[in-house]
DNA sequence: CGATACTATATGTACATACATATATAGAAG
DNA sequence: CTTCTATATATGTATGTACATATAGTATCG
């Protein structure tokens, strides 16, 4: 379970309230965790309560008052640990992948239709995550002069990036074989 | 959710017992979905009562009794909509990812140690599924013969094969980049 | 003044899955 | 004759997450 530490991460680079997390989990770190709102209430309560968050009330005179986290040092420690320690293999669980091994049950037409869809989502995202390299990298003057900090965060960026080029690249040839192999037939 | 689909999938193939499955899963399958023992009869069950698979008690001497499951028509409808209609993109949930984007909080000779661990079983994984594929290559004699059920499972096996290649060289890169910013700073 | 939207926190509940464990038959090995 | 392994099915329960909904303060717009 990662959704703590993330938390975790996140507050220890500006203290926020769970409203301000929410957005900040949409905003920079949307290409590698997703959450609901309801989660990150309830997994501050509980850090609250083991005693890895702090919490400050501030009282709002434009806004309905909020509850600001900051880390603690158990806090801080707990992030580290976890920093360390390879995550256990997540299952295998890839749907899509399932659709294609039983594809003799449906004709090669609409299989591609399927997949098409799947490129396209493809797609969408790598061009969401393209446009915000673009973005991040027109504010930094020299790209060898990034302080490590936000290099390693780029590198997460990348990531995404490249991956959603491979799957782009996959899907194109597994379509191409698979409409070579309707003609041929 | 696919389970049952790729239960109806696989009992399509040939009608099995929970237990049968529970291995098939194991073998056939486990490059895409991962199964527990125990979800397989629920889920069973559930497929029963809907009436999407007929059971057949089979009374053995030389092992306990058990019931064999057979798709039906309700079933088998069940399975060609699954497979008509692309699935709802799965929610993106990276942990490696997120230690790397808060790595800030540790050293650089940490993190490629940890990053080293997941090349590792990256590199396992790529193991078994080319050698996987190269026993089945090995039974097939003209590649280009196979039918097309075939065709298509060794499509999803290719997938598998090539993402792990993609991850092994994504590692090596981002280790090569923080390995050059270690020692240039 | 009323409608709408944004800020902010919280709870109820259902679902898929994970992990542990229970139970029982039958063959093989020692 | 006991122990171990394989076959076979089933249930209890905890966890992480998803989705819906509740509540309420504040600001803006017409």
């Amino acid at each position: 379970m990662s959704l703590p530490h993330l938390i975790l991460g996140l507050l220890s680079d500006q203290p926020m309230s769970g409203y301000d997390l929410n957005k900040a989990f949409h905003q920079s770190v949307q290409h590698f965790w997703t959450v609901d709102q309801s989660q990150i209430y309830r997994a501050l309560y509980k850090l609250h309560e083991q005693g890895n968050v702090d919490v400050e009330l501030i009282e709002q005179s434009d806004n309905p008052d909020k509850k600001v986290y900051h880390v603690t040092k158990a806090g801080e420690m707990m992030l580290e640990d976890w920093l360390k320690t390879p995550l256990a293999e997540p299952p295998v669980r890839e749907g899509w992948l399932g659709q294609i091994h039983f594809a003799d049950h449906i004709d090669d037409e609409t299989l591609i239709e399927n997949l098409l869809c799947y490129r396209q989502e493809m797609n969408d995202r790598y061009q969401v995550l393209s446009a915000l390299r673009e973005r991040i990298l027109a504010n930094v003057g020299d790209v060898e002069k990034i302080p490590r900090r936000y290099r390693l965060r780029l590198l997460t960026l990348d990531y995404g990036i490249e991956v959603h080029k491979f799957h782009l690249g996959w899907f194109d040839r597994a379509i191409g074989q698979i409409r070579k192999n309707t003609t041929r037939s």
